[in-house]
DNA sequence: GATGTTTGTGCAGTAGCTGTACAAAGCTAC
DNA sequence: GTAGCTTTGTACAGCTACTGCACAAACATC
């Protein structure tokens, strides 16, 4: 049995998405390879220092009466990459590692707008986040705008009151020391969904997030992410679901993003006009009220799960979809009413019956972070040889 | 320097991209390999007697003053494959080999919507394309309809007034001796212009073609037919350009492809209700007649024109496309009014400004066959090796 | 402690490259 | 016509990443 690509590259990956611990015997069933190919490969990802071998068999998990087979893990000297993130008015970072767990998590609020307090902010955090680790492959961003993939120009961080930036540039002149990537925090999010959270298993995952201003989404399609010709594709607020809707910045009226984001949400409540800083309260509240069944909440709720449907109908369409995955305040959302959503969907997409694609929501709390470290992993996740041996 | 992937499938990929014919020094350095790498490569092909070598220098074509190059052509020997299609009127069939050239090429009339004699025409016509082919790798067929990936269910024929048939089984019971595989006619004129047409080089490619009733669209991206999870992806049909717009059989109204069809043409110039038969020849004579300056025919070719651009802005925002390409008559609605069409993607794509996307007409004929061709192929593509082992 | 099952390991062998050295084939200049 | 230059093809030794086989090790059951 030929293995299909770099053998070690298919270790490490299936290292990662089990969680950074794996039985030697189940990472051979995995590659479908001999047993003694697997001893080739993990000598040389030990010899490397990337992974440990625990021979104790500390937990027998057969059953078959056979020899225990040895636990891999990842070890204490493998890399490391460092995932931040900018939301509207807080930066995170946080350090990760192969097999996708956070630590030592990080959280400030973020004052102003003006982008070089922002960057700066970002690259304060992650200096200190970065401090003392030892093997630090690289520095992950997740940002809530569009992002050019070949520089992390950001061309239109509308949400952040920004008109076109170098973001990129700016992030890897504040921090000359790290290998720096910027993504478009729902991209990253669905990339974390689909190899760690709700969307795993998913041949085409869509995605749909929303912020205080402003809804993202994103499509994984066969396992990588589908980004488009410049890494714009996707941006789902502009779908228009209701032709007599309110108007949008954007020019058009009735805009997706318009009618589901907090913003929406709230004005659906009769919450409408709201300071930005006490949104997350006024959402939890709103949400709260609608479990508990009060009629108004309930309502606005309902509204922001018709017109998603109506959205998520259009997508699932295009894409082809077999899972929908949705990101914070969504997910709850979804869990409210998932009647209204799934009808939607059901009887407005072409060649998808009521009921036939999963909608789940979201698995991970921290799925932007963890996507920008995937983001970050991924040059070890491809090539781990050309890595290590620098 | 490592070769990306499998040497041979590369060799044999980027020889089929140039049509069949390349110099030895230009194989080497698309490949980016050494001299004695292609050496071997070119001996393990010539072995198995897919291509053939020709040492008299031809033509020079250096005129650096070095040793001329070998020219790699495709042996006579080499697997070859049937390529089909079948649209609301007629069945084609060809032979095509590795390089893309189409020959034998046939057309018949359809005479009915029939599911069983369509099937037969089509097997009939296949059988007598490759009667006699002596290295027949497989036989491909384009079908204006959704096609399932795994197997060719057509959940859908509504343009040729089917429900659900299983397409795929019916054609491979039809032609038992032959390895039948079957995709969407869009899908395939797609991937053909993106291989040896318009869309070469576009690293996120748009295709949209229209027939006598319906739309077809595809997207390929970094290189690949964007399929979905089942095949049905994109199927641009019923996006919404026109709320107060003709009534669709989908439930919804002014459905993109009701007013871009050639139905919708044909309504638009005033000579609604044509017999099928004789939808060609009218589609024509509008044309004609707007390419000539007549008022009323340029009117509707506009209308089709600007509704056109208001859906391909949907499609092009969601794939941040880099190439838009225009099959059949949409190719020659785009020549007689481009500033129509770019002036409505310019101003309704997010992030997209008038005029940065080029849309092109497509540049093959027979795009759709050429397409089925492909298909048929890509086990050839995607692995010399096993392929001419057997 | 014998038996059966599953697992890890050592070792010889192979496919598919890689790099180097050198010969071949054209052109130009003298 | 041949020396000199450039570019190209080829021979050959060597390496990497596997593959397969035989055998030993580690557990459970009887």
């Amino acid at each position: 049995m030929a293995v299909a690509q770099d053998g070690l590259s298919q270790v490490v990956r299936n290292l990662h998405l089990l969680g950074g611990s794996a039985s030697r015997a189940e990472l051979t069933e995995l590659l479908g390879c001999g047993r003694s190919v697997m001893g080739y490969l993990l000598g040389e990802l030990t010899d490397r220092g990337l992974i440990a071998i625990d021979r104790t068999g500390g937990q027998p998990a057969t059953t078959d009466g056979g020899r225990p087979s040895h636990r891999v893990l990842v070890a204490d000297t493998a890399p490391t990459v460092v995932a931040a993130q900018l939301s509207a008015d807080t930066v995170t970072a946080a350090r990760v590692g192969l097999g996708g767990h956070l630590s030592g998590r990080v959280e400030r609020p973020l004052a102003g707008g003006n982008v070089t307090d922002t960057v700066d902010a970002l690259g304060e955090l992650i200096t200190e986040v970065a401090d003392g680790v030892p093997n630090l492959l690289g520095v992950g961003v997740a940002v809530p705008s569009p992002v050019r993939r070949s520089d992390g120009y950001a061309p239109a961080a509308l949400h952040l009151g920004w008109p076109g930036v170098p973001l990129g540039d700016l992030m890897r002149e504040r921090l000359p020391e790290h290998t720096v990537s910027l993504g478009n925090d729902a991209n990253l999010a669905a990339l974390a969904e689909y190899r760690h959270g709700a969307g795993r298993g998913a041949a085409q995952l869509v995605y749909l997030t929303t912020a205080h201003v402003g809804l993202g989404g994103a499509v994984v399609s066969e396992g990588r992410l589908f980004l488009g010709a410049r890494g714009y594709a996707i941006e789902p607020g502009h779908i228009t679901v209701d032709v007599a809707g309110q108007r949008c910045p954007c020019g058009s009226t009735g805009c997706l993003e318009i009618e589901v984001d907090h913003r929406g949400l709230l004005r659906a409540a009769g919450r409408a006009g709201v300071a930005l800083e006490a949104v997350t309260s006024e959402v939890a509240d709103v949400m709260a009220a609608a479990a508990d069944g009060e009629p108004s909440a309930m309502a606005a709720v309902e509204r922001v799960g018709r017109h998603l449907g109506t959205g998520l109908a259009t997508l699932v369409t295009i894409t082809d979809a077999d899972r929908v995955v949705l990101g914070g305040t969504l997910g709850g959302v979804y869990r409210l009413c998932p009647d209204i959503v799934d009808d939607q969907v059901g009887t407005r997409s072409f060649l998808v019956g009521p009921g036939e694609i999963p909608i789940v929501p979201g698995a991970l709390p921290d799925g932007e972070l963890l996507g920008a470290a995937e983001m970050a992993l991924q040059p070890l996740l491809d090539n781990p040889k050309r890595v290590l041996s620098a």
